[in-house]
DNA sequence: GCGACAG
DNA sequence: ATCTTGTCGC
């Protein structure tokens, strides 16, 4: 299923997926086409990051007072055959869930370092295509510019969609930071190249920080501010834990015994 | 060549 | 990511 040139499996239920809904913006694409041009091999797929990175626009830019934070993270199933793709809207000041969405979608591309949109994205945004109304914001779980070509899967989300978008990861990818202090809120520069591309946040004391790094429409600041907004007594924000709980088949409501 | 390497 | 119970530390 793999040749090293084509390592993308288009199938056919991907083809006859239904079309994104129009509340997502100009800038979108759809869910049945995530990637247009891709030829499905390795470098295609650097390449078209580079390409996508240059429309990365980190000026804040969203609502004055976002209404809704949505968060998003995948899963796996059938060792890893099934993709499960959880998509929780939550109420930007109560940070109370408003809707949950879990899509499952087979699995097309293996986990390759640097390249992990390509594997995960699509299903995120057949989870995105659920909800009834467009998020304010976006978190992804992941790298949003702290990547070796910019482009981690929260900044491509926000490409593909539109969307302000923020990444929170819980390893870095690529490039070093100094530990940040040990009180929640310390926070280090990460660095890479040269470049401030995200922050080392202790988001909760004696837990190892959280890299929060920034999509389209928000600045590195403004990210982090977010993500401390977002904080309610655990290492990960509100809507990457709930999602993250949703995906990995660790939902209180889904477990027995 | 060697080490690193989101999820 | 995923396989998996109890356990050490705060």
């Amino acid at each position: 299923m793999t040749d090293g040139r084509r390592l993308y499996r288009r199938g056919r239920a991907l083809a006859r997926a239904s079309p994104r809904p129009a509340i997502i913006g100009p800038m979108s694409v759809s869910a049945s086409d995530p990637f247009p041009g891709w030829d499905g091999s390795i470098a295609g797929a650097r390449q078209l990051q580079r390409q996508l990175a240059a429309q990365v626009r980190l000026q804040d830019a969203l609502a004055d007072a976002p209404r809704t934070v949505a968060g998003f993270d995948v899963g796996f199933d059938d060792g890893g055959a099934t993709t499960r793709a959880a998509a929780v809207l939550l109420d930007a000041d109560t940070l109370q869930p408003l809707e949950r969405h879990l899509v499952r979608v087979p699995t097309r591309m293996p986990y390759v370092p640097g390249l992990l949109s390509f594997r995960e994205l699509p299903a995120l945004l057949h989870a995105l295509d659920r909800f009834s109304t467009a998020p304010d914001l976006v978190m992804v779980d992941g790298q949003g510019i702290a990547h070796p070509r910019r482009l981690g899967i929260a900044a491509h989300f926000g490409v593909a969609t539109g969307l302000p978008t923020v990444g929170g990861a819980k390893r870095l990818l690529c490039g070093h930071f100094d530990p940040p202090g040990p009180r929640p809120g310390d926070r280090s520069p990460v660095l890479h190249q040269g470049e401030v591309v995200g922050m080392a946040l202790r988001s909760k004391a004696r837990c190892n920080p959280l890299i929060v790094s920034p999509g389209p429409r928000v600045s590195l600041d403004g990210a982090v501010a977010l993500v401390l907004r977002c904080l309610a007594g655990y290492r990960l924000p509100e809507p990457t834990r709930l999602a993250d709980r949703l995906a990995s088949r660790r939902d209180g409501a889904a477990r027995r015994g």
